[in-house]
This record gives structure tokens, sequence and C-alpha cells, in this order.
DNA sequence: GTGCTAATCGCAACATGTTGCATCTACGAC
DNA sequence: GTCGTAGATGCAACATGTTGCGATTAGCAC
């Protein structure tokens, strides 16, 4: 069971950055036990951002018997493997980014309550980070950025 | 600049803005209660950014029996005033500010927690917000703005 | 001054995380 | 296969806010 096995010729690594994890813990002195498997399940199925009570309820779905305390101890030892991250939502709870190979931030409007994604590519995105740097020397981490504010459709309504 | 109204020469409102709230309040047909006042006497003699634990703190420091919920319910009627406005910290706790009237955000250091105020006259943040003015018609609320990431320091040490 | 009515309060329960600690167990050593 | 030990777990208590609701009271009308 721990090894995935059959894994078809067109399904590359990549694609499945979970199945290395019990080694990589335990390259580090850490362990591989039932629970992380659960919580690694969950995250695996997860695409986009999820919140700490959300990764909970689906644990919970897959043994009601999860422990609030050993999940976001957990979550904490995969964001330090570098499998994902976390950031404050424009509410100051906590959201988890599995891969955060696409490094992105939010663009939350406190209008109409949408987000955006925002990636580091973004042009606006680029030209404010390069501005910190620039001039502040200061490096800004996308993947814990939440801008809140207005977006162009609420601000032409607001003009009226 | 919204209109200043009728300012003495000598005593503009913007040397206390809390002298007039609770005729504000009225004027909306809300209330003056004694742990209103308790509240923003505190926040009088407050100038920078305080979450709301603290604020919690010291005015149990006044009235021992002051109670969380009515703190809290009373801040975001503050808020509305638009006396004063939140944000949420690097950790995603509640920090507030008096007095938006000097807006600002935030830079937080993950390296060395050290953390700096930005306001919207900052030449790197006036570029960021404008960046996002031009690309994406967006308006970044400044007030409500923590930027995480590393400071140059940090930086420096990262790199030996 | 008296009475009304809706805004506020106080309290308790809940939501979302965090932390301390005794117990348990994964996993390398033998 | 057995053992030892450090890493994890489970649980309970705590921290910081939020919400629902019945009791209280500020502010207005008379």
């Amino acid at each position: 069971m721990s090894a995935p096995g059959s894994t078809t010729a067109s399904e590359p690594v990549r694609g499945d950055p979970w199945a290395g994890i019990p080694e990589r813990l335990r390259a580090r002195g850490l362990r591989w036990t039932p629970q992380r498997r659960i919580l690694v399940e969950v995250l695996s199925q997860t695409d986009g951002h999820v919140t700490g009570a959300e990764i909970l309820e689906r644990c919970r779905g897959l043994d009601p018997t999860t422990i609030p305390s050993t999940v976001y101890r957990t979550l904490d030892v995969l964001e330090e493997l570098g499998v994902l991250s976390h950031s404050h939502g424009a509410d100051g709870r906590e959201e988890f980014h599995v891969l955060p190979l696409d490094l992105h931030g939010h663009l939350y409007c406190r209008g109409c309550g949408a987000s955006w994604e925002l990636g580091a590519d973004d042009p606006a995105a680029r030209l404010a980070i390069d501005a910190f740097d620039d001039r502040r020397g200061f490096a800004i981490d996308v993947t814990h950025l939440t801008l809140v504010g207005r977006c162009a459709a609420c601000r032409i309504a607001d003009a009226d």
C-alpha cells in the first residue's frame, strides 16, 4: 500500500508530488503515520485554496476521530517540507495552498466579496514586487499576500 | 481631502476626533453608553496599532467588568463611523488603527520579525497602488494591507 | 417625571486555532 | 523478533473572536 506502485507511464511524478512524502519525512527523522496519510490524501484531492477548518472537516470525513491539533501540527510540518504554504484571507482566517510551485496571492474585493488569484507573473504584482525590491530592498512573499480593496466593477457602481 | 468642516482656527478637529463621537452616534440613532465611553477613552490614548486583545485588556484596566463581545461590537460601530479601521497582521490577528486619516499598512519581515509602517505616500506603495489601479482597475485599501516577506538586512544575512 | 421602544449589554455557547503534557508508537538498532 | 527512544498523538485547557438571545437602559415623546 505504501507504494502507489502501478504507476502508469502517462502519470509523471510531477503530477503527484505527494508520492514521495513518506521518504522525505523519514529523511528528516520524522515519521509517516496513519493520521498524516489521511491528511495528505485530503490535500492531494485539493487543488485551490482551503481554510484550516475545511481541511479538518474533510479529514473527519475520512476518519471521524481526527483531532484538530494533529491536523494543524501536520500542516506546519508539510509547510516546512515545502509542499504547501499558508496565508491569511481577507477575514484573517488561515488559508492553505497546495503546491506553492504556482506562487500566488489574492485580490479580494470588499465590495462584492469576489477574489482573484494573483500570480507572481501578474503585471501589476510584478510592478509592485519590483517597486518594493528597488526602493526598500524588501522581498515580498507572494504566497502570503492578500490585497483588500475594491474591484473595477464596484468602483463604477460606487461612482453612481 | 474631505470637508474639513467648521473648525476653529486654533483647534482643528483633527486634534481630537473623539470629542464629537457621542453626537455622531446619536445622529445615526445609536447610543452613547458608559461602555463606549471607556472604549473611546482607551482608543484616544492609543496612537499606533493595537490588537483586539490589547484593546480589551486596556479596557479591563479601566473597568474590570468589560465584556469582550461588547468591545468587539463597539469597535465595529466605530469603524463604521470612520474613526478607526482594522486589518490583519502577519499572523492573522486583528490589528486596529485609530485615525485612518494617516492611511497606512505594514511591512512585516518574517526573518527578523520587524515591521514598518507603510504610508500611502511611500514611493514603493505608491507604485504598487498605481500598478493595480492602471492594470486591473483595482483600488487597494492601504489601511488593510500587510505585506509579508524579507527585509533587506535579512536578505543580506541569507546570502551568506 | 413617566413610559416606550429599539439599541446595547451581559452572558453563554460556539468557531478556529494553539499549546502543554502524559501516553503511545514508528522505526532504526540490535 | 525485541527494544529504546524520539517523534506523534490525543486530550484538555487556553487564546482570540463571533453570534444568539433575554435583560437592561439610553434617548425621545408626552
